[in-house]
DNA sequence: CTGAAAGCGCTTACAG
DNA sequence: CTGAAAGCGCTTACAG
């Protein structure tokens, strides 16, 4: 008689002349259930537009079917810099959604060593993913340290094990470089991210590989490190060219950083590629509306989100760990 | 004697020697409890670094104290378009941790109307934030229907009452137009977001008033319609460019949008500002770093954030409706 | 295939 | 100021 009776379980078993665990196992799909209640349960559930409720469910369960994405605290450093773990998260939602996962986010002080307890304890979070980068290396310490179910996007290191999902940065600078080299540059700088990163080192070794292979001699002057802002790209193309004004390519670590260089490049009246051949790394959105677009070494950010929950989930449930690396892909537009 | 026998409210009751009860009266800091025994279940809750079980409390309490920010589906559309909102939701997040919120990330399909229920009646979140804009409309809709607590980022449209906050688009255009005005340009043109959303004709108004005062006539022809993207300030530029090679100075729509007009200008040999002068609109991190530095409209988002989620809550808990307006202002910099 | 009952970990009237 | 008890809305052994 009353407006709206139907919030719970046991509302719906009232409708159906039946008992909550029956409706509590038709909506979880348990296959105890003859067809015919199951139907019918359905039918009135729909009916009433019936959803259950997350925080009983979860209380019983005894997991929270949510996972929080590790973010630093302070406002002041989202910017566009961030560009790639936006693109990365939007991929991980998706992902998470397909599970029936929620997704929470979590802007943490990188001073607080209890933050994953805040998290694990208190039943709001199942495990965590996490952009690693040197600063955050302490993080996994912690988590480690508690057991606490994580998968980072970044190369493991060593002593420990835990799940990770990486771009394969070797390759991805063997690519860029070969592409240069392909296109007949000589002078072909590196413009790469913070220095102590292993990505980074990577893409460097594929990088001179490359060149090597094509018999160009290593010149460290054209190597520089700084980080993946797009501002270090223009104050680093801008330092190189001083230095070595017969640069005619460049690979720089990050699309942020390639339209930095580009911009720079631009106010300084050089044509890009025709003077000065640019190639960026991990193809976000924005490569394409680049002017030139950005040719650059595609990250597969989709597949990396999905990978990213889907071995989340699967070590919260049975504790396998797995790292994996995910191919890259040269993605050649106009730059060069 | 087992390894952690600490992980409830029970636990810590009995090695304090008082009743679940109490323990749970110290922990919501009820004014009922003794100092001493305060004292005596907080050190003890403390030792064992306890914390209290969020979806037990949620069920108990009947509200999730968690808010959804609502985000449209698909991957792609994440981009540097999207620095605006994710600079907001920095913002945001920073502000809900203060209140001890959680932040859900929802990525709703645009074509969804049920999705609201989806996370009201689940009790996985109490309200949500969204940031408006012409398709999004509806979604207001669909809100106002099943009565969702909700608050909006933007400007309300009339009949219905809601929470929202905005900055104070026609004062943005006011003084956008008013320094160009004062910097002695004449030729001044408008780039404008989509024209059909409200903050877009405020910031015309009150630009075209700025440029009234000083008596400069008005010129449909250095107006333009588009969105907030860099690309469109690139067309853009490049159209009103061969139109009226005479202009002086643009104000752009967002702080995007005039780094692609930036770059356009650049690439196309003309000095800014000395040739032309820019403005944008919004101050994102970004604004700082362009070259040259961006003048730019500040829209004050951390204290947008602030008082999105004050107000939300505050609607939540006493059905209060609150609009308001934030006070913009004008950031001078390199680029104006 | 179905139901009654216990339990998940909290909160809060109610009684003292 | 404190405790025993009921209740929040689910899930799932256990018994049939």
């Amino acid at each position: 008689m009353s407006k709206r009776p139907v919030r719970t379980i046991e509302d719906i078993a009232r409708l159906a002349g039946v008992s909550k665990s029956t409706v509590s196992r038709v909506l979880s799909n348990s296959p105890l259930i003859s067809d015919r209640t199951k139907q019918r349960v359905l039918a009135i559930a729909k009916e009433h537009n019936f959803r259950i409720h997350q925080p009983a469910r979860r209380l019983s369960l005894r997991h929270s079917s949510t996972i929080g994405f590790v973010t630093h605290g302070h406002t002041k450093n989202i910017s566009v810099e961030d560009l790639f773990q936006l693109e990365m998260l939007g991929a991980i939602s998706a992902a998470l959604s397909s599970y029936n996962y929620d997704l929470l986010m979590l802007h943490v002080d990188p001073y607080d060593n209890n933050w994953p307890n805040e998290y694990l304890n208190t039943g709001r979070v199942d495990g965590f993913i996490l952009m690693t980068s040197t600063r955050k290396q302490h993080h996994i310490q912690t988590l480690l340290e508690i057991q606490a179910p994580f998968i980072i996007w970044g190369v493991p290191v060593p002593p420990h094990s835990y799940c990770s999902v990486v771009g394969d940065s070797f390759r991805g600078g063997h690519l860029a470089g070969e592409h240069l080299v392909q296109s007949g540059r000589k002078k072909i700088a590196f413009i790469g991210g913070p220095e102590d990163e292993l990505e980074v080192t990577l893409r460097l070794q594929g990088f001179q590989t490359a060149l090597d292979q094509a018999g160009i001699p290593a010149d460290p002057g054209l190597i520089t490190f700084g980080d993946f802002t797009s501002a270090f790209g223009s104050q680093a193309i801008r330092e190189l060219l001083e230095r070595s004004p017969e640069v005619d390519a460049v690979f720089a670590n990050s699309d942020i950083m390639a339209i930095g260089v580009i911009n720079t490049l631009h106010s300084l009246g050089k044509n890009v590629p025709d003077d000065i051949a640019v190639v960026g790394y991990d193809d976000l959105s924005i490569a394409q509306h680049a002017t030139p677009p950005l040719t650059t070494i595609r990250q597969h950010l989709p597949q990396a989100g999905q990978l990213l929950v889907q071995n989340l989930i699967q070590h919260i449930q049975t504790g396998v760990v797995t790292n994996v690396s995910i191919p890259v892909e040269l993605v050649t537009r106009g730059s060069a």
